[in-house]
Parts: structure tokens; sequence; C-alpha cells
DNA sequence: TTGATTTTTTAACATATGTAAAAAAAGATA
DNA sequence: TATCTTTTTTTACATATGTTAAAAAATCAA
């Protein structure tokens, strides 16, 4: 959080409303379709968030150690979330209540220009997610994740990274015996 | 902005501190990258936001009158941008300094709080796109630029549109041949 | 209206991708 | 180790999509 230029006395009033949780690998911390009362930041573990349809389920992003985790929609909307969270391996998470963060944010300005800071660099994120999947190819994408994230190809099996990238594992396994020469 | 919660006496103070600016129809009102300094909010008009790469041009959101338009990477690093954006009509626009917002926020609970959520919302709007850019085919999100925002495929012309969908013109014009049946 | 320009649709062809199914490889369990 | 399960790669085929170019339609200006 220090990073996101939180210093004390706020830093002790935002630490003081986290509580440490851990889970088992493949269980789903966040469920679409509901209205998710928790934020969780990740101290060691990964993610995958996906949506489900009727046909098919698709990834749409990997959460690491220090990313946060967080139903957008619940937050800002108070309404159900589209994303489904399911930990792929054993991890160490905090958590703190939506309200409680909402309650933080109206009492202490730093820590609202601190969320505020939190939330952007999210909308970052998204943004550049967003921007990649429309204008570049799966295989720049594919080569992308190797360099800056190669942990999440490590840890995360192919079918998954394939619906991350939006094409198909066949696909995928195609794309890694091309840049594999 | 009042539909964000924002009252007096925090209304007035971020209502003074916004600028009104007209734009003829191609201006481009923000530059990928340079460091962007202004927010705008659109009061009449249409952009088109499009990221360039040496091979091609993509159309990646329109904004419409009320929506907000930043480049998140500028406000929030202050590092350059991503997108271009630029206006399909003759528009009317108010605009502010980031400078201004970031020391509004800084000094007024209030107005952090109102940012939070107009940033927050940006971020489920952006999360949507990203989902459907993912999870559902052409056709569909077709179909539901035509239902939830009719005026987009009024106002624009197609190449633009196809490329926000992430289709080629040719194919566009095969998704409307098809549904028109 | 007429002609010029821009936008949209259509056609033809090559190719990349998905699906389904099988084979191979890797990992887990007893 | 040997067996079972899961994951990844490969194959074969059908099809949707992109590219290029031309035709048609719509828009704009004089």
């Amino acid at each position: 959080m220090r990073r996101l230029g939180l210093r004390e006395p706020s830093l002790s009033l935002f630490y003081n409303a986290l509580e440490e949780v851990h889970y088992k690998k493949g269980t789903k911390i966040i469920k679409a379709g509901r209205t998710e009362p928790h934020l969780y930041f990740i101290l060691d573990g990964i993610a995958r968030v996906f949506i489900q349809t009727a046909e098919k389920e698709t990834v749409f992003c990997f959460c690491l150690e220090t990313d946060v985790i967080l139903s957008y929609n619940s937050f800002f909307n108070e309404s159900p979330g589209y994303e489904t969270i399911e930990l792929l391996e054993d991890s160490q998470l905090v958590r703190v209540s939506h309200r409680k963060v909402k309650a933080l944010c109206k009492s202490d300005l730093t820590i609202a220009n601190f969320f505020n800071r939190l939330i952007g660099l999210e909308l970052v994120k998204t943004e550049e997610r967003l921007i990649g999947t429309q204008s570049r190819t799966a295989t720049a994408r594919y080569t992308e994740l190797i360099t800056l994230f190669p942990s999440i190809v490590q840890r995360v099996q192919l079918g998954y990274i394939a619906s991350y990238l939006g094409v198909s594992q066949v696909t995928l396994s195609r794309i890694r015996k091309k840049i594999s020469r």
C-alpha cells in the first residue's frame, strides 16, 4: 500500500481494517451473480478471473501477488458482479469489506486519494488489456505474456491462457510451436 | 455531475474549475504519445477513441454526450497516453486540467469521493467492454450496440464501428446482411 | 441537377481458426 | 514402478474471416 502513497497515520487506519485469510486451491472467493461484500489483496497465490455464459467460460484476467481482487460492479454499483474468481493455488490473502473501505474514504482524505489511485491504476491496467485484445494478434500477446509475466505461463494451464488470449487451445498450441522455432 | 452525488458547496467548487470549449469535427482533442493535461466532458457531440500502430488504427470506444474523456495513463501515471481522441462532429465540451482536479481531490473530501465514483464507473464500463470483446461474437456485440446505442450506429461510419467490433468492414457488412433477414 | 467524392456492399480467393477426436506427454496416486 | 488421470499436442476437415478489387449506393459541392 505504501507504494500507492499511503502513509501514517492513514496507513495504520487502513491496515487495521484488514483481515488475513487462507484458502485452498480451487476455492471460488468471488462468484458471479452475487453482490460481493469484500475486496481482497493477494499476499501469496494466483487466481483466474472468468465469466461464464451458457456456452462457455472465458478467462479475462489473472491476479498475482500484490494484486487487488475486486468485483467492480459490486463495489461501485452495489449490483451483482460479472466475474467468478477462483484460486489456482493454495493462497494467502487479506480482505476488507466494501463497507469499511467506503467508510474510510468518506472520513479520511488521504485514504480517499489512495483508493482513487488504486482504482485509477486498475483502470489503466484494464484499458491496456482492452487495447491489447483489440489491436494485437494472439501471438503478440502470448509472447508479451511470457516476457512480462513468465510466472503466469509457468503456473497456469494452457487452456486458461488460451481463453485469456481469446483463442482455442489448439490455436495456442500452434502459436507455441511457431514461436519455438 | 449531480447524478454522481456531488452537492453544494463542493459542486460549485468543481463547476468553477470548468471551462467551456468548442471544436470542429475532425479535431483531435487528445493525441497519443503526449501527456494530456486536460480532462473533458462532452456537452454535445461524439468522439472516437482509437489507438494507432504501424500497421493499423483500432477504434476502441466512442464517447457521447455526458461522457468523460480522459487519458487514463496521462492522469494516473503522468505518462504519455495510448489513445488519440477525434471529434466526429462539431462539438461542445467542458474541460478542466488534471492539476486542478488533483488539487481539488487533495483538499475536498466530497470531490475526492465524487471523482472516485467517476473513475469507478469508467472502470465498470471498461470491464464490460473487455468482457464483451472476449466472450461474445461480433454479431452479438453489433446487435447490442444497435439496441443500447442506436445513435452511435446512426452517427458513425461503419468502418469505425467494424474496427470497434474487432472485425473488418467486409465482415461487418456480412453481419448486417445476415441480421437484416 | 450533375459530377465528384466518400462510404458501403459484393465477389473471389487464400488462409487462419475452430471443432472433434486421437495420440502423446506430463503429473498424480497407490 | 506401474497405473490412472489430466494436460498438451497433433491431425483432418469444415468454415468463418481477411484481403484485394470492383460495383453500387450515398453524400456533398458546385
